[in-house]
DNA sequence: CGATTAGTTATACGCTTGAATAACTGCTAA
DNA sequence: TTAGCAGTTATTCAAGCGTATAACTAATCG
């Protein structure tokens, strides 16, 4: 019985992958799926190190969730251009792959369903939903300031909230039956429902621009 | 060591009692936490008798999934009324209680996590959603052929998308974090959403209408 | 009232789980 | 080259899991 070979990782490395392979688990297999030994099978790594770099496996699955909301949220963030195009992109990005495909709903759904159950995940939740919806409403409010329209904190504020719902529901539907519908629609979609709500029409990405990129 | 008491149920009542407890155990505790002894004790009888009533822990939390479909979109069926009545009370209900709450997204949401890993339950939600863009897509037609409106399948398929998205977004919103807003404030963006989309106002009910139910 | 049977309990089995710990070894530094 | 240690493996443990089955008993019927 020859012991099995290993090569030293960093701890960046390592934690890294474990990371990934809880993802992978839980996308594949759901949380039920995610135990040690299978997130240490995908890693290839021994049970026991999980052990090792996580305290718990709460720990790892508290870790797997804000690296996922980060995922989630990172292309919405640090968009660029005039306010008009930084709208038009959040649009955009939030309702096209990497963002929506159904193993982002699928892991999301997954930590949703224990974040009415898990204090540390209710945490580690409403810290990421504030901070989208306070990106949000700092978009609307530097579009709505530039077209001189009135910018009061009530209305930026019920504009993020109905525009975060009909983003939402159509990543959730794109998600869900993504195979129903074409990409290009339920983007256009969006346009229309926004572009209703704020009463002002805005220029959609162009293609072009995104082939450049 | 004397045996416990019991008494025997028809077996409507104890396949009820039973799914209940396992929506209870899931809502409370996750998936996980709907082992068949937690939801024996739950339903105060001994864990034996879920094998007796359902064959395997798969079938009933399959049969636990259909209940929850059913009693998420009852609501929305058997509208009565004018065309402009039911499409307003489907806005209505669908955003408002015993559909809109915690417990329903907990729900909810543990089953999708799941819908992508298990075929059954697959298929279950996919006769669910179907049947629920049905319902909105003959409202819709109904509403617009009264308003005199062109009723072509694609702008009502393209509708319902849109319509089914912004009430899926705004249900998500109002279950996950329903203390940051007023209940009204939900269903009043819900109203202006849909009415901007079809183009018609829509007379949302009157609590006086409620009241008298 | 006694026999029958279907609903229920009780118990046990094999397996998997998260966790703890001891043994080993690739790597680094001197 | 080699000593030491930190990273990794291997093994073990108690608890809990879904399932199977035998024993019991409340209700039914002649």
């Amino acid at each position: 019985m020859t012991r099995r070979d290993f090569h030293r990782g960093t701890e960046a490395e390592r934690r890294h992958d474990l990371i990934e392979a809880t993802l992978d688990c839980i996308s594949e297999a759901g949380l039920q799926g995610a135990t040690v030994r299978q997130i240490a099978t995908r890693a290839g790594v021994t049970a026991g190190l999980i052990r090792h770099y996580f305290a718990s496996k709460d720990i790892i699955l508290q870790e797997a969730y804000k690296v996922l909301i980060a995922r989630l949220t990172e292309k919405a963030k640090n968009l660029e251009g005039t306010p008009e195009q930084r709208l038009s992109d959040f649009i955009f990005v939030n309702l096209t792959e990497p963002v929506a495909n159904s193993r982002s709903l699928s892991l999301w759904a997954a930590f949703i369903s224990r974040v009415s159950v898990d204090p540390a995940l209710a945490a580690i939740h409403r810290e990421g939903y504030l901070s989208f919806r306070a990106e949000l409403e700092e978009l609307l409010a530097d579009f709505l300031a530039g077209r001189g329209a009135p910018v009061t904190p009530a209305r930026i504020r019920a504009l993020a909230i109905a525009i975060n719902g009909i983003l939402d529901g159509l990543w959730l539907e794109g998600c869900l039956a993504g195979e129903l519908f074409e990409e290009s629609e339920l983007v256009s979609i969006a346009f229309s429902s926004v572009e209703a709500l704020i009463g002002h029409p805005i220029a959609a990405p162009t293609p072009t621009d995104r082939d450049r990129e």
